[in-house]
DNA sequence: GTCTATAAATAGATAGAC
DNA sequence: GTCTATCTATTTATAGAC
């Protein structure tokens, strides 16, 4: 069943366009006009319904945080060991970035670029997900699993990993490339299992 | 004594003003006039000079992978146990990276473009700084030192760590943040020796 | 809500004088 | 080597018809 294209309709395509613009190209050097060819949408529609190029990389950013911090919430006030919930962190953080191929991209951009189109509540999303993550690890500390890490030290080893994996997909899978070791490919699982193994001896106990 | 300007000067004043402006704002977000503005250089110069945006701007990225090749280069062939070079190896990568503060930023977003403006012989500048760092873990392999770990995975855990803690010092710095805990500071003490703890957990065996 | 047409600014790059 | 002036394309954004 064919059904007309609805205002909900017009504004998911613009959302999810834009999400591919700017992690092609980041914000400054995304053009409004390629975001409406790839909705296939006219530009003044991104104009009606999000304002302003600025306020649609808003929207964009803080979905992308909002989803990934709902599910490290869910991790950290879940069931099972801190040892477990790390397993699993580090395997939802590559299955959810990997569901989005613009998050990893944008997120790499906007710490390259300072934060300049961080406002106040996208900062407020993204500490969500490492408050999520410190609760974990305080709690492994108190029961005696975990050694004495900093936990921002400890989000900050897990986090850049899982972005440049996943953003290095992109250039290992161009030509040309074939003679150097730096772009031979890595599979997600061997990743996954790497990086849970990391982690658990960097948060382990001597 | 203040002379006249000379040919290698006027390069020179370019070639940083480009690496800053390429950090600050992306390969294809950067203006060739505020490169121009920056080093106080007619805009013409630069295209007389390097000719073109791009040409330029693969200068500055095999500029900075010539110079952490050959650090990397000089601690995998030098004195010292595997562990202690990989100490030292995360201490000069935190070092070199700090003392170009446009090297954090430009790769990062260089990751991000998946690796759009990267030619063959920037590729082979990347290389040769992982073909030195995975010399030193074969060799700790081969003597017993280091567990069976992937050096792929070794380096892509440590490298991204480093860029984004670099990467990370100007977002922490701007103001209106102050009541977020992902952006308390963090020391370049402390992290150095974060990274290394972590880095001795990953390699060593069980 | 959706379109066309266009304004106003800025981009990369070059011609040509000196 | 260094400059001014300029060409052409593209940018964000909006006015106004339907």
């Amino acid at each position: 069943m064919a059904r007309r294209r609805t205002t909900g309709d017009t504004r998911q395509l613009i959302f999810k366009a834009a999400a591919a613009e700017f992690a092609e190209h980041g914000y400054e050097a995304a053009a409004v006009d390629r975001i409406a060819e790839k909705a296939r949408v006219n530009k003044a529609m991104i104009y009606y319904h999000f304002g302003s190029k600025a306020d649609l990389y808003r929207e964009v950013l803080q979905d992308m945080f909002r989803a990934v911090g709902a599910r490290a919430r869910a991790i950290a006030d879940g069931e099972g060991s801190p040892d477990a919930k790390f397993d699993a962190w580090v395997a939802t953080l590559v299955e959810e970035a990997a569901a989005r191929p613009h998050f990893p991209a944008i997120m790499l951009r906007e710490l390259a670029s300072g934060g300049d189109h961080l406002d106040a509540d996208t900062v407020r999303l993204m500490d969500s997900v490492y408050n999520a993550v410190r609760d974990v690890i305080v709690a492994g500390q108190r029961q005696g699993d975990f050694a004495n890490v900093n936990p921002l030290l400890a989000h900050f080893t897990i986090i850049p990993a899982v972005m440049f994996f996943l953003a290095r997909g992109r250039v290992v899978s161009r030509r040309g490339r074939a003679h150097a070791h730096i772009v031979e490919p890595i599979t997600r699982e061997a990743f996954v299992r790497h990086m849970q193994r990391v982690v658990r001896r960097m948060l382990g106990k001597d």
